[in-house]
DNA sequence: GAAGAAGAGACAATCGATTTCCGTGGGGGT
DNA sequence: ACCCCCACGGAAATCGATTGTCTCTTCTTC
């Protein structure tokens, strides 16, 4: 009644062969000769009876299961879904495929799913969650697991690395702030916590100092996940003071997102009152009221990359460079613009 | 130097013990009497060794991987992240985990997947693609692997089924419009190779009759797939029509959002001169420009039944109900108003 | 015609768990 | 004193593949 699964003893014995044979001719690895008559009467039987090998049985026989596991903290994210599909597309065109681990940013969960890969014997893990502990990277570095770090730079080391030209990024959506005249710009951070937070909002700050500009702390508010409720209630600190800025800058677009909604409750019109920036340029971010300036990443490029880099690495191959940092670009759209005190302030400055 | 992987016979070994004595101290049967001695010995060498089993061999030996399949069209449609999310949150919650596929909408790689997961022995599969092969459905009956369908109902059959009630939220955004005023109501429509995209053109059609209104051919654009760029080429053939509708209702959010794209484009305000309702409220949804009117289906959930299901149908247990369809809800936002000739169309009406 | 080579496949070990079936030693019942 | 049973845990089969080795033919070649 219920269909046993058809296995390779079965094959076997329709073809009238030895098991073994059934494997040589499935593979087709040419070591050992067989006849071309043999070999039909195996793939026929095997057809025939419509067998699919138990991928079970041969990763525990090869230790190798030509499967990836990817830990990405909030797949709610829009940008983790082109990422995803761009690792998800270059592992298929490879022969791999996913196991997709969502960490919702906890520790435990992200530990457990560890676990998860490593008894599932992956064969290498793309991280694109931002928090992962240095713990934890230590014990895979120990273990010899191979993995690349996606979106998340670690500190500096000799890990691979996928990520996008943060200082880059950064610098061009603050420059464009400045150059429209802004002076008085606020930052919302994200969690420092991960490493994409410090690195933008060092970035930031390196920034706002060399064109001699204020960042002090009342113009830096962290928010505390990279979630548009998070950006919200990270822009009150900013907004509700006494000089609040005229411009901010979000470490994502959620963050920015959550930001402009605040803003616009509280009665400041987007982009007269306040210029917004956001940075990963998510799907739709030109939909958004107002279309959103933000810094562009190459979202499913980095995908491509980051599962083309672990599995050279887990075959073997030469790696010609660890650490990708990929150029990114400022989408000017409607959410940025001249302050409204532009004239007076600019030649305020060249009085000075 | 490779640290090889710790066995249970390592373990074994390191506790004077045998194998299957570890074997069943870790799996915690009681069917056998242990010395709580040998037991704590057994854990001690275990944790001591960081033993973890390998769920290939476990697998293997069981006929059972804790693991489920999920099929998803395109996971950068922003309603199949909190649909994922859902499912994956409940499987891990019941000890199971996901292999999630993209399909990108292609049979080839859904077979090619299905496959796959076939040879990884999953336990069951969620089938959120919806325009999932008959014949390919026919034979996950035939081998009696448990699936549900999410989001996609199938034909009448006896198929696990989660949905949303796609006849009330279609109905309900079509009335909305029809008390607004709006006569002329055009429909873009997603494939009609999917079930979804059948079922609610279906329901759009009965409900304009229900109200006795024009749902000729003209007024009726099937898009080619779920895509914001295939509702902004669907929307040309009703836009740029001699007699264009005052209101068009999409088949899903994205669809929807490339109908304002070139409603725009054409130089229609929304809502003054083109009232737009999507499906589906994807996250985001009220931040769009106009914030979309929509009909709001409950993503999240949606996922949890799904996972619930499906591994009640795996465990054995008894399912009371087979197939759900959820209630939706009507959000309705800036997308939508009275049509620019609403008054003289009412009065022509009352006096007919 | 015998030795050797080569061709075609069968055999069996192995991967790492789980589980059924036994074996042993001691205690209790009659 | 005999038997039975129970507690404890070892041995071995099994899941379904892969692969190194062995065997048996058949064909060369001198």
């Amino acid at each position: 009644m219920a269909s046993r699964r058809v296995t390779i003893t079965d094959v076997a014995k329709a073809a009238n062969v030895h098991a073994s044979t059934v494997s040589r001719v499935l593979n087709g690895r040419a070591e050992l000769s067989l006849l071309p008559e043999t070999r039909e009467r195996v793939i026929a039987a095997a057809t025939r009876l419509g067998y699919r090998p138990s991928a079970l049985a041969r990763g525990l026989r090869l230790r190798r299961t030509y499967t990836l596991g990817m830990l990405v903290p909030d797949i709610t994210n829009p940008v983790f879904p082109s990422i995803i599909k761009g690792a998800e597309g270059a592992a298929h065109a490879r022969g791999y495929h996913l196991i997709l681990c969502n960490t919702d940013d906890s520790f435990e969960r992200e530990a457990s799913y560890l676990r998860v890969l490593r008894e599932w014997r992956v064969d290498g893990i793309l991280i694109a969650s931002s928090s992962t502990a240095d713990s934890t990277l230590a014990e895979l570095r120990r273990e010899k697991s191979p993995f690349v770090l996606l979106n998340s730079a670690s500190r500096p080391s000799d890990d691979l690395t996928v990520v996008p030209d943060n200082r880059q990024g950064v610098s061009a959506a603050l420059e464009h702030l400045i150059e429209l005249g802004h002076r008085r710009i606020g930052l919302i951070a994200a969690p420092q916590t991960t490493t994409v937070g410090q690195a933008r909002l060092l970035a930031a700050r390196a920034t706002l100092r060399r064109h001699h500009l204020a960042h002090e702390d009342a113009l830096v508010s962290v928010a505390d996940s990279f979630s548009e409720a998070s950006g919200y209630r990270a822009a009150r600190r900013l907004l509700l003071d006494v000089e609040p800025p005229t411009a901010i800058f979000g470490a994502n677009d959620l963050i920015a997102l959550g930001a402009i909604r605040l803003a616009r409750e509280i009665g400041l019109a987007i982009p007269r009152d306040l210029s917004v920036v956001g940075f990963n340029d998510i799907p739709q971010s030109e939909l958004f009221d107002p279309p959103l300036t933000t810094v562009h990443i190459p979202q499913e490029e980095m995908g491509v990359l980051a599962a083309a880099l672990l599995i050279d690495q887990i075959e073997g191959r030469h790696i010609a460079q660890r650490q990708l940092a990929l150029e990114t670009q400022l989408m000017v759209r409607g959410s940025t613009a001249v302050p409204l005190t532009a004239t007076t302030t600019t030649t305020a400055m060249k009085s000075a």
